[in-house]
DNA sequence: ATTAGGG
DNA sequence: CCCTAAT
C-alpha cells in the first residue's frame, strides 16, 4: 500500500488528507533492468553490418565478426530446421508435427508461411498440393531456408498473416534474414507495387534467377531465356485467372549483379507485375488490411476533433529532422533521419486489434536481427549482449552511411549508339514540352535504350537494375532497389511523424515533378544522361496542398491553437549529378560503362507547406500510384518478435487543447477511469491511450506542482494546472472516500457474519 | 482489456 | 513513454 503524499499546493477547494490508496499493483522494487536503450540499435547499423557481412563470404577478420558468428549460428540452426522441414514437406506430410526443439519452433514458422502464403499470395492458390510446392522449392534453387524468406516477405506482404508467426520472418529486408543467407545470398533485389512486396535474393552458385522464383511465388510459371522472349506458363492457370491485366510498359530487364558479373538473373519489370492485382480486386477489405496497413497509412492522422478538444497537430516534432536546404541537402540528413529512426523496439499489438486501434501500432521496419525468437530466448547464449551489439554494429560499420549512396545512371554500350539518338530526341522534346510528351515512341527503340539506374551503397554488391526508356513513371515508382527501399522506409519513420494521411510517391525530375505516370522515360527525358538530370523520389502527405493553392491548409492538419505552427514535410530522394572528381565507383561490370558520371542519392526532409521542396511546387502533384501498401514496410512488433528491438512510439507532446480537454474529462469522470476518459475526451485521438492519459494527468500533477521555472515543453497556463491539482485533490479525496467506504462495508460484513 | 504505479 | 503486476 502506497501513502499518498499530502497535497499542499495552497489550494483552497479541497482538502486533501493522506489517504491510503490501494495499489493494484504493489510491486517490491524490481532489479534495475537493463535498459532498452542500451540495446537499441540502429537499424541502420544492422543494415549496413550485414550487408557488409553480405560482401564478405569468407574470412572471420571482419570487425562484424562478432555479427557473423551470430548469424552463423541461426543459420545453421534454422537451416537444420528447414531441411526436416522441407524433407517432411516432400513427403506430403501436410501438417507437421510440432516436435519441442527451437528448431521446429522456428520451422514450424517458416513452413506456416511457406505453406500459407507463398502460393497464395493473393488468397486464390491456397489449395496448392504438397508436391507442388516442394516442386517450387526445388526449383528455387534456394533450398527451404530462401524460399522461406521470399516466402516471409510475400506472405507478410500481402497481409496474409499479420497476426501469424511468420510475421516475425517478415522483416522486409530485415538485417536478420540477409544475415540469415549470409553467404548464400550475393544479392537482393526488391520490387514493390501496389499490391506486393517481391524481393529476389540473389545466389549466384545456384544460377537462380529471378525469372525462375517469380512462377511460384506468383502461382504461374514464368520462364525466360536469358535475355529472350518471356514466355508464360500457367501451370496454375485455374487459380490465377483474377490476375490483374495490369502490365508495365517495360521490357525485360536485366538485374546484375556486379559482384558477381554476369549474373544469370534474368527479370523484367513486367513480369514482377504480371500477377499484380490490386488488393481489393483481390480481396474486399480484409481485417488484416484494416488492421495493419490502414494503420500504417493512416499514422500521423491525429489531429482530429476530439470530443472535446481539438488535438493539435505537432508537425514538427522534436525528433525530426529539418533540412533548410532540400535541394542541397547536407549529407547528414539521411544520417541523422536514420538515427532517428533508430529502432529499439517494435510496436506492440500486431495481433490485438482492438488495442491496435489505440495503440499506434504501425509499422515498423522490424531489423530484429534473428527471426526465431523461441530460439532466442532459448538459446541466450547467441545473444549479441547489448555491449557486443553496439560493438558489432559500430560506427565502423558505418562508413559508407553519409547520407548518401552513389547511383550510375548508364546505358548498354551495346545499344548505346545506336539508341543515343533517339533518347535525346525523346529527351528534348520532353525537356521542351514536358506536358506535351506522349509521342509514342516506336517499339523498335524501347528496348535498345535502356535507363540504369545503379545503387551502391553499405558495400553491398552493386545492384543495378535496367530500366528500358519506354519504362513508365509509373513503374519506376513501383521498381525500387532494395537499398533504396531501405533508405526510403529509414527515413520514412523518420518523418512519418509529420505526415499527413496518407502518402503519396512522386517522381520529380530536375525539381519537377513528373506529373504523368505514363509517360516513358524516355519522354519524360530521364534517359538523357548528358543533362544530368536530377531524378527523384519524393514522398509526400496525400493532403499535400497540390500546388495551385501552395498555401491551402489541409484542415485534418489544422491545429486549433497554433494553426502557424503547421508543417509538413516531404522527404524525397533525388539522383543529383556527382562531381566528377568524387566519382570513385567501379564500372559497372558487362555494361561497357560507356557513361561516367554518377549520381549520389540524397535524401531531404523538406517542409512542403512553403513550397521549399520543390521548386517548382506547380508541377507537383500528388501521385497515388502507390500506396502504403506497396511501400516494404513491416508492421509492428509481433508477440515472437526480438524484444530489443520494438520501436518506441514517437513522442508527441500533448497540446494545451489536449491537456484541456484532459482536465475537463477527468474533472467530470474522475481519475480511475481512464477508459472513460478516452472515450469521452479523445475517441477520436487514436495515438492517445487510456495510458497515455493516466500517464499525462501523472505529469500533470507533478507540473503543477513544481515551480514554472523548472517546467519544461509547451507552458501550460496556470489556471490550467490549477484545475489539475484541483481536480487530483477532489478524486483522491473521493476516491479514499470510497474507499474507505468499502472497506467500512467490508468490515462491517465480516463483523456481521462473525456475529 | 484496464488500472495503477514504477522507471 | 514504456513496462508490467494485478485485476
Amino acid at each position: 500500500m502506497v501513502l499518498q503524499r499530502r497535497l499542499d499546493y495552497g489550494f483552497s477547494g479541497y482538502e486533501v488528507p493522506v489517504v491510503p490508496r490501494a495499489s493494484r499493483s504493489p510491486r517490491g522494487r524490481v532489479p534495475i533492468r537493463k535498459k532498452h536503450d542500451n540495446n537499441r540499435i540502429r537499424a541502420i547499423e544492422i543494415l549496413a553490418c550485414v550487408a557488409g557481412e553480405l560482401l564478405q563470404d569468407t574470412g572471420n577478420s571482419s570487425p562484424n565478426a562478432a555479427c557473423r558468428e551470430e548469424w552463423d549460428n541461426i543459420f545453421e540452426n534454422t537451416t537444420k530446421c528447414k531441411q526436416g522441414h522441407h524433407q517432411r514437406y516432400k513427403e506430403g506430410e501436410a501438417k507437421l508435427s510440432k516436435t519441442d526443439s527451437c528448431e521446429q519452433e522456428i520451422c514450424e514458422e517458416n513452413f506456416t508461411c511457406e505453406f500459407s502464403h507463398v502460393p497464395g499470395l493473393q488468397g486464390h492458390h491456397q489449395s496448392y498440393k504438397v508436391n507442388e510446392f516442394s516442386h517450387a522449392h526445388e526449383n528455387f534453387g534456394f533450398k527451404t531456408n530462401s524460399t522461406s524468406y521470399f516466402a516471409d516477405q510475400r506472405a507478410y506482404v500481402n497481409e496474409k498473416c499479420a497476426s501469424g508467426s511468420c510475421l516475425d520472418r517478415a522483416g522486409g529486408y530485415s538485417p536478420n534474414t540477409l544475415g540469415f543467407f549470409r553467404g548464400h545470398v550475393d544479392s537482393v533485389i526488391e520490387t514493390k507495387s501496389e499490391s506486393k512486396l517481391s524481393t529476389f535474393l540473389i545466389r549466384q552458385s545456384d544460377k537462380i534467377s529471378f525469372a525462375e522464383q517469380w512462377p511460384y511465388f506468383n502461382g504461374r510459371s514464368v520462364s525466360k531465356g536469358p535475355f529472350g522472349k518471356v514466355v508464360r506458363d500457367a501451370p496454375f492457370r485455374g487459380q490465377v485467372d483474377s490476375v490483374t491485366e495490369r502490365k508495365y510498359e517495360a521490357k525485360p530487364s536485366i538485374i546484375r549483379s556486379s559482384k558477381s558479373g554476369i549474373f544469370p538473373v534474368k527479370g523484367s519489370l513486367d513480369m514482377v507485375e504480371l500477377n499484380l492485382k490490386p488488393p481489393s480486386l483481390v480481396r474486399p477489405k480484409s481485417n488484416l488490411k484494416a488492421s495493419s496497413f490502414r494503420r500504417w497509412k493512416t499514422r500521423g492522422s491525429f489531429s482530429r476533433r476530439c470530443a472535446n478538444v481539438e488535438v493539435d497537430s505537432r508537425d514538427v516534432d522534436e525528433n525530426s529532422v529539418r533540412c533548410p536546404q532540400p535541394s542541397r541537402p547536407s549529407p547528414n540528413i539521411l544520417d541523422q533521419s536514420i538515427r532517428n529512426f533508430s529502432v529499439s523496439r517494435h510496436w506492440r499489438g500486431a495481433s490485438n486489434l482492438k488495442r491496435g486501434a489505440c495503440r499506434r501500432t504501425d509499422w515498423k521496419w522490424k531489423p530484429a536481427y534473428f527471426n526465431g525468437r523461441s530460439c532466442h530466448t532459448r538459446q541466450r547464449s547467441q545473444r549479441i549482449s547489448p555491449y557486443r551489439r553496439r560493438k558489432v554494429f559500430d560506427r565502423s560499420s558505418l562508413s559508407t552511411l553519409d547520407g548518401r549512396f552513389h547511383c550510375k545512371p548508364t546505358f548498354n554500350s551495346s545499344n548505346k549508339r545506336s539508341n543515343d539518338d533517339n533518347c535525346t530526341a525523346g529527351a528534348t522534346n520532353e525537356a521542351s514540352s514536358s506536358a506535351a510528351g506522349r509521342q509514342a515512341v516506336p517499339d523498335s527503340t524501347s528496348g535498345d535504350c535502356n535507363v540504369k539506374l545503379s545503387i551502391k551503397s553499405f558495400k553491398v554488391p552493386e545492384l543495378l537494375i535496367e530500366i528500358p526508356a519506354t519504362a513508365t513513371i509509373g513503374s519506376l515508382k513501383v521498381s525500387d532497389i532494395a537499398l533504396f527501399a531501405f533508405l526510403w522506409r529509414a527515413v520514412m519513420e523518420a518523418v512519418t511523424a509529420n505526415l499527413g494521411e496518407g502518402l503519396h510517391v512522386g517522381v520529380v525530375l530536375q525539381g519537377k515533378s513528373v506529373r504523368d505516370d505514363n509517360k516513358t522515360l524516355l519522354q519524360t527525358g530521364i534517359c538523357h544522361d548528358e543533362d544530368h538530370h536530377s531524378l527523384g523520389f519524393i514522398l509526400e502527405p496525400n493532403h499535400a496542398p497540390i500546388r495551385s493553392h501552395p498555401h491551402a491548409e489541409d484542415p485534418h492538419l489544422l491545429s486549433g491553437s497554433r494553426p502557424q505552427g503547421l508543417m509538413r514535410r516531404a522527404m524525397s530522394f533525388a539522383l543529383q549529378p556527382k562531381p566528377s572528381d568524387v566519382c570513385s565507383l567501379p564500372p559497372v561490370m558487362n555494361l561497357g560503362s560507356s557513361v561516367d558520371n554518377s549520381f549520389d542519392v540524397v535524401c531531404s526532409l523538406a517542409d512542403i507547406s512553403t513550397n521549399n521542396a520543390m521548386p517548382d511546387s506547380q508541377a507537383l502533384v500528388a501521385v497515388p500510384a502507390i500506396t502504403m501498401e506497396a511501400l516494404p514496410v513491416v508492421p509492428l512488433r509481433q508477440k515472437s518478435g526480438h524484444p530489443e528491438f520494438v520501436q518506441r512510439r514517437t513522442r508527441r507532446p500533448f497540446s494545451v487543447s489536449e491537456v484541456e480537454a484532459l482536465v475537463q474529462a477527468v474533472e467530470e469522470l474522475g481519475t480511475g477511469r481512464w477508459r472513460d476518459v478516452k472515450l469521452r475526451a479523445f475517441d477520436s485521438a487514436k495515438h492517445r491511450t487510456y495510458v497515455d492519459l493516466k500517464d499525462k494527468w501523472k505529469t500533470l500533477v507533478h507540473t503543477a506542482r513544481i515551480s514554472p521555472q523548472q517546467r519544461r515543453g509547451e507552458p501550460v497556463p496556470q489556471q490550467l494546472l490549477d484545475r489539475v491539482l484541483a481536480a487530483h485533490a477532489f478524486w483522491s479525496h473521493h476516491q479514499a472516500k470510497q474507499q474507505s467506504h468499502y472497506h467500512f462495508k467490508a468490515a462491517s460484513s465480516e463483523l456481521i457474519k462473525d456475529a
